[in-house]
DNA sequence: ATGTCGCCTACGAGGCGA
């Protein structure tokens, strides 16, 4: 089985991307987030023309999160939001997927960014994060063995390396301790990156602004978190680096793992 | 470089979020 997260920034925008690079990838699931759009204005004809059903969470413009699967797979346990998700500004945003395939549970996950250490924003995020690690925490307790990934934007970059320079930003979100501590507790309550011991170099994320790209002026952001069980299936990773170049990417590429 | 995108409203261009 192969397996893939992907921040599409607007899958409407994206499919001219979206779609060649599924119809010739090989992935079984593709977890993607920043939809951007109301399941109705989601294309799932172009998904279905190329082998795939897709199962959708987005409420407007922002945010979004969806599911894309072969179609030959079968789905089970879909879950929009998860147990104890907080609200936003009196809301409950799309932000959280969950589906299984043939006994993986899998998560699309778009993590609150945070806007700004002092903003509302950003405890909405550690706060976000610590009730995902709570829930993970339960579901693992009450099934040790079972094949669980947390795919996603986490908006977290967890090593100083993981941005072009730390220097840049000091005092931002992403790198901050607090972050970096709700990040690493999903190692602790067994849930680890199962993308790093295999490609331990290279960015998921590149801003639009200022020739980042080009410089390769990145962030990696976007990981693949795996419960023992998933993790001791997994054969092989890669960072899509390819697809942020040409015509219209988004400013993500995808992170894809290969399981036995 | 104030350097980009994509969405909204509402039909031009500004606001918001990332």
């Amino acid at each position: 089985m192969r397996i893939a997260t992907w921040n599409v920034n607007s899958i409407r925008a994206r499919a001219p991307r979206v779609i060649p690079y599924l119809a010739g990838s090989n992935l079984d699931v593709l977890a993607m987030q920043e939809i951007k759009c109301k399941p109705e204005q989601f294309p799932v004809e172009a998904f279905q023309e190329i082998g795939y059903d897709v199962i959708i969470l987005g409420h407007n413009q922002w945010n979004g999160v969806a599911v894309a699967y072969k179609n030959s797979l079968a789905v089970t346990d879909i879950e929009e939001h998860f147990p104890g998700q907080p609200e936003f500004d009196g809301k409950l945003e799309p932000r959280a997927l969950g589906a299984t395939f043939d006994g993986t549970r899998l998560w699309s996950l778009y993590v609150p960014n945070g806007r700004e250490l002092d903003h509302p924003h950003y405890d909405y995020k550690l706060e976000w994060l610590d009730r995902l690690a709570s829930h993970v925490a339960e579901s693992l307790e009450a099934d040790p063995d079972q094949e669980l990934a947390l795919m996603g934007d986490f908006n977290i970059a967890p090593l100083d390396s993981d941005v072009w320079d730390i220097n840049f930003f000091a005092g931002s979100t992403h790198v901050s301790e607090p972050e970096r501590i709700a990040f690493e507790a999903f190692e602790q309550i067994g849930v680890k990156d199962v993308v790093r011991p295999l490609v331990p170099e290279g960015f998921t994320y590149w801003d639009y602004k200022d020739l980042r790209f080009p410089r390769n002026e990145g962030m990696r952001i976007d990981f693949i978190l795996g419960s023992n069980s998933f993790a001791e299936r997994v054969t092989s990773a890669s960072i899509e680096r390819n697809e942020r170049k040409g015509e219209g990417p988004s400013d993500h590429v995808p992170v894809v793992v290969e399981l036995s």
